[in-house]
DNA sequence: TTCATTTGATAACAAATGTTATCGTCTGCC
DNA sequence: GGCAGACGATAACATTTGTTATCAAATGAA
């Protein structure tokens, strides 16, 4: 799982066998609950196998804000940073097989890492990141449809369309599963 | 303007002198321009007295992402941090006084504060926390109506109903001038 | 002051989207 | 193989929201 990241990171064989050694690996079913909302989150999971979304309820509506897939990390990030009671709650869409880390360790590796000016940085640029994904996401929302924000939803993260069961994905783009059955025919029957 | 924060930051005499010095104080009337779509940001921007609105231009419509006021930075984060070509104009909404920081200074000052863990925690502390803002906002995207949306907006950030003309607050919420006007008439007619 | 511009409210109509209900298909499970 | 539940399409109708146009009030500049 991890192998692939050895050879580009700079971190003695020691370390490097410290930090892995925190993982442990798991199998679950589709559907399986990994976080409660409420729950304060202690295990950051990093997908070898199958998808995870994150999802809220919301008057009773069952309502997806992300989706993750394969080599991506799933934290309720907000109680995983700060131990606030989760939000949210995260669950596997497939079934699959992940690793998880507990956040003591996380933090240890956190914190050593920051003394090394490259995996420091590379840490800040992560989060720059997040936030530039989550500002496009939100542009898209003043500046466009549904419907276009399903092309672009098709062309830029196909793996969503593909693997995701449709109900989650129109939460997802905020609109009704009905509409979004009709932004799917309307986009089919004009071509 | 800076002094507010001199005996809360662990630098010494020396070197806030010479980070203070790098800032250029200027006073510009309502509706400046202080970057244009297209162009790489340079300076970052601390607004002392007024406001300012980032927007876009979006097939002929102007749609603002974002509002700032007194004590805030402002710029096209993603232009002034990675050097892209900006997707955002920068505007004053009222006569302002700001104060200028050039982006060559503030990567010196970045830097350099990376060495001193306590504002280096900081500065991660500020990105995390930029994710989390953008992150609420996109939820009230998917769990809210328009009309819930202005609500939240007078009781989470009442400067922006109190001095930003109504029809830049409409595209920041996702609605037409015409609906939020109707939005706010329905809410006086209820109570 | 006076005039042009900006801002905001409102009406009338069109278009988009939500809701509820029904039906068919598929899938996993016994 | 058969059944229950999940999933998705569609129709009919209700509601929300956008568009265009008009008018009034506020604002700013000469």
């Amino acid at each position: 799982m991890f192998s692939q990241f050895r050879d580009k990171l700079p971190l003695s064989e020691e370390k490097w066998n410290k930090y892995v050694g925190y993982f442990n690996r798991i199998e679950v079913p589709a559907k399986t609950t990994l976080l409660e909302e409420g729950e304060i989150s202690k295990k950051l999971f990093v997908i070898e196998k199958g998808c995870i979304r994150v999802w809220f309820n919301h008057n009773g509506k069952d309502l997806t804000s992300q989706f993750f897939f394969e080599n991506q990390s799933v934290a309720s990030i907000e109680s995983f940073m700060k131990k606030f009671p989760s939000p949210v709650f995260v669950e596997t869409i497939e079934p699959s097989v992940l690793w998880w880390i507990h956040k003591n360790d996380v933090d240890t590796i956190i914190e050593e890492i920051k003394e090394i000016p490259e995996l420091r940085d590379r840490l800040i640029d992560m989060l720059f990141q997040r936030t530039f994904d989550y500002m496009k996401h939100f542009f898209s929302f003043i500046k466009d449809s549904p419907a276009k924000r399903y092309q672009s939803l098709i062309e830029e993260k196909p793996q969503i369309v593909q693997r995701v069961p449709q109900h989650y994905i129109a939460s997802y783009l905020g609109v009704s599963t009905v509409h979004l059955s009709r932004i799917k025919s309307k986009l089919l029957h004009e071509k």
